[in-house]
RNA sequence: GCUCUAUUAGCAUAGUGGCUAGUGCAUCUGACUUUCUAUCAGAAGACAAGGGUUCGAUUCCCUUAUAGAGUACCA
C-alpha cells in the first residue's frame, strides 16, 4: 500500500451533527493524520427532500471547533471537486449506464405504490419482499422486457428507476479492518435501487463512484453500514475498481444501553448529543457541547475513547497523542454505551489544566455577564475554586460569596455551627484578625489556631460558625484563603454580621 | 421473520489456554485537629447461560438467551 491514505467523512446534511457523526469524524481525522494521509469531507445531499438549510454549515464549525478541520471538502477545492453531490449530480448517469451495459444492473419501472403492495402482500402472509433473482423476472423491468419495450417506455417519460443484478449463488468474502473477515451469501442480497426516478443517485451508487474518483483509501464509517457492505464490495467488482478498505466503527448507545443514541435522548437524559447548539426552523433546541461550557479538547478525548483504547492506563490524551495513539485495529466491535458522567470527568480533567490567568479571564467574562464586577484578585480565586469546578460556570457556584457578602445562613448549619458562645468567640476572631498585618492565609492560619490551641476551645466550635459567617454555607475552599482573599474589612464586617444574626435569635 | 454484529463488576473498558482478571467513572469506609460536590488512603464488586475441545477455558468451537444494526426510489 504504497498510495498515500486518504479517508472522507461523508455526512448527509439533514440536520446539525450528532456526536455519533462527529466521533465517525474523529476516528476519519486521527487515521489521515497517523498515517500523514488526506482528510476530505463530502456532502452527502443526494435526498434532496431531506435537504436541511444550515447544516453544512453546522458541520463544518463543529469540525473546526474541535480542531479537526478537513484538508479537501466544500471551500476547499482540490482536484477531487465538486465535494457536494447534488453538484456531482450529472456525473453519476454514466456510471450506471455502465453497468446496464456490463449486464451488472437493470432498468425497473415498477412503482413504488406497486412495490408497496407487495411489500404489504407478504408482509400478510408472513414473509418478507425481496427485489431479487428470486422473483425479478415476476416483475416489471428491462429484464422481461425486450429492448424495444424498454426504449419505448423511456421515450414516453415513464418513470424508472436502475436497479443493481445481485449475483443468485455465491458466497462473498467480506473483510473488515476492526471485524475481520466474514462471509455473506448473495442469494439473499436484494437487488438495491442505484439511480433514482428523480435523476439522482442512491447513496449506493454515489458513494462507491465518488470514493473511487475521490481517491478513498479507507473507507471509515458506522456499523449502520455493515449489512451495505456485499453490496459496495459487488459494486466495486462491477465497474472493475479496486476496492478501499472498510473499518466499521461500533454504535453508540444510550446510557440506558437499550438502542443507539438519538437526538432526542441527549435534552431528555440531560446530556448534549451534538458537538454546537442547534435550532430547529420550528423553533425547537438543542444543546451543544460547546454552548454548555465543555472545553473542545475534553469532547475530543471523550469521543475518542468511545470504543477505541489505547491499551494502556492512561486516558488523558490531546490531539497530538491520540494521533500517535490511534489503531484502528484497536477499536471495539461492541456498541459503546455513552456515559454523560466520564464526559463531564473528561472535562474536569482538562479545565484543571487551563492555564489560572486564562480561566481567570473567562470568569470574568462570565461575572461581567451576570453584571458582577469586583476589585479582588480573580486569578487567586480561580487557583482556590478551580480544583472542585468542572465548568467556569461553576466558579461561581463555589464561589459567588466572594463577590456577595451572605444575606442569610444555611438553615441546617446554623443550627449546628451558631450556639450561645459563638458570639464571643468570633469576637475574639475579629481582635485577632484586626491585629494581624500580614493578612496571607498561612499567617491568619497560624494566628488563629494558635489561639483555639492555647485556649483549648476546639477547632469545631470556631471554624464552622467562621465559614457559615464569610460564605453563608458550610462549603468553599480553606477559611483562611478566604479571608485573605476577602480582605480585612469586609472579612470582619462579615463575622460582626453574623454575631448580630446570632444575638437576635 | 430474515441477514449481520456483539456480550468481562452499576457503566466504560484492559487482558490471558493455567499464579490473587488490571484501570477509570460511580458506590461505600477512613483520613485531612474537623466545609465539601475537592484531595489522599482503603474496600466491595465482573469474565451472560449450557454444552463441548483440552490435563486445564473467561480466553477456541457449538447452542441458547439478551442486546443492537440493517432489511426504502434515506443516508
Amino acid at each position: 500500500m504504497s498510495q498515500k491514505v486518504r479517508v472522507r467523512f461523508a455526512p448527509s446534511p439533514t440536520g446539525p451533527l450528532h456526536i455519533g457523526g462527529v466521533r465517525t469524524a474523529l476516528f476519519n481525522y486521527l487515521f489521515a493524520k497517523k498515517h500523514g494521509g488526506d482528510f476530505l469531507l463530502r456532502i452527502e445531499d443526494t435526498d434532496q427532500t431531506r435537504y436541511v438549510e444550515g447544516a453544512e454549515t453546522y458541520i463544518i464549525e463543529a469540525l473546526n471547533w474541535l480542531n479537526i478541520p478537513f484538508d479537501e471538502g466544500p471551500g476547499k477545492e482540490k482536484d477531487c471537486g465538486p465535494y457536494r453531490q447534488s453538484e456531482r449530480k450529472n456525473l453519476y448517469k454514466q456510471y450506471a449506464d455502465a453497468l446496464i451495459e456490463s449486464g451488472n444492473a437493470y432498468y425497473a419501472f415498477d412503482t413504488a405504490e406497486e412495490l408497496d403492495a407487495h411489500r404489504k402482500d407478504h408482509e400478510a402472509k408472513g414473509k418478507t419482499f425481496i427485489y431479487n433473482w428470486h422473483n425479478r423476472l415476476k416483475l416489471k423491468n428491462s429484464l422481461v422486457f425486450s429492448a424495444e419495450e424498454t426504449q419505448r417506455k423511456i421515450d414516453n417519460g415513464e418513470e424508472y428507476v436502475i436497479r443493481f443484478k445481485s449475483p443468485e449463488n455465491e458466497t462473498l468474502q467480506l473483510n473488515d479492518i476492526i471485524r475481520g473477515e466474514m462471509q455473506v451469501e448473495t442469494s439473499i442480497l436484494d437487488d438495491k435501487v442505484l439511480f433514482k426516478s428523480d435523476g439522482m443517485p442512491t447513496y449506493h451508487l454515489a458513494n462507491i463512484v465518488d470514493d473511487h474518483l475521490m481517491k478513498i483509501t479507507h473507507v471509515i464509517r458506522g456499523e449502520e453500514w455493515l449489512p451495505s457492505l456485499a453490496l459496495h464490495v459487488l459494486l466495486y467488482r462491477a465497474f472493475g475498481w479496486e476496492a478501499p478498505k472498510f473499518a466499521h466503527l461500533p454504535l453508540i448507545l444510550k446510557p440506558t444501553g437499550n438502542g443507539k443514541l438519538s437526538k432526542r435522548d441527549g435534552d431528555k437524559m440531560g446530556f448534549p448529543v451534538f458537538p454546537l447548539q442547534w435550532k430547529t426552523a420550528d423553533g425547537e433546541e438543542f444543546s451543544g457541547y460547546r454552548e454548555d461550557g465543555y472545553l473542545p479538547e475534553a469532547v475530543v478525548n471523550m469521543l475518542a475513547f468511545l470504543g477505541w483504547n489505547p491499551g494502556t492506563e492512561q486516558e488523558i490524551f490531546n490531539l497530538e497523542e491520540l494521533v500517535e495513539a490511534f489503531e484502528l485495529e484497536r477499536v471495539h466491535k461492541a456498541g459503546a454505551k455513552f456515559d454523560p458522567e466520564k464526559t463531564k470527568w473528561f472535562q474536569h480533567q482538562y479545565l484543571q489544566k487551563v492555564d489560572d490567568e486564562i480561566l481567570a479571564k473567562d470568569f470574568e467574562d462570565y461575572l461581567g455577564e451576570k453584571n458582577v464586577s469586583t476589585a479582588l484578585n480573580l486569578t487567586k480565586i480561580v487557583t482556590l475554586l478551580k480544583e472542585r469546578a468542572t465548568f467556569v460556570s461553576d466558579l461561581w457556584e463555589q464561589g459567588s460569596f466572594f463577590f456577595e457578602a451572605p444575606d442569610s445562613y444555611d438553615a441546617k448549619a446554623a443550627d449546628k455551627a451558631f450556639k450561645t458562645e459563638t458570639p464571643e468567640l468570633l469576637q475574639k476572631v475579629v481582635s485577632i484578625i484586626n491585629a494581624t498585618e500580614d493578612f496571607s492565609a498561612e499567617n491568619l492560619s497560624e494566628k488563629v489556631k494558635g489561639w483555639i490551641t492555647a485556649e483549648n476551645i476546639g477547632f469545631g466550635k470556631v471554624m464552622m460558625p467562621l465559614r457559615l459567617a464569610l460564605v453563608g454555607e458550610m462549603k468553599g475552599p480553606d477559611v483562611f484563603d478566604i479571608l485573605s482573599i476577602l480582605g480585612k474589612d469586609e472579612s470582619i464586617s462579615r463575622i460582626e454580621k453574623a454575631m448580630h444574626f446570632i444575638d437576635q435569635k
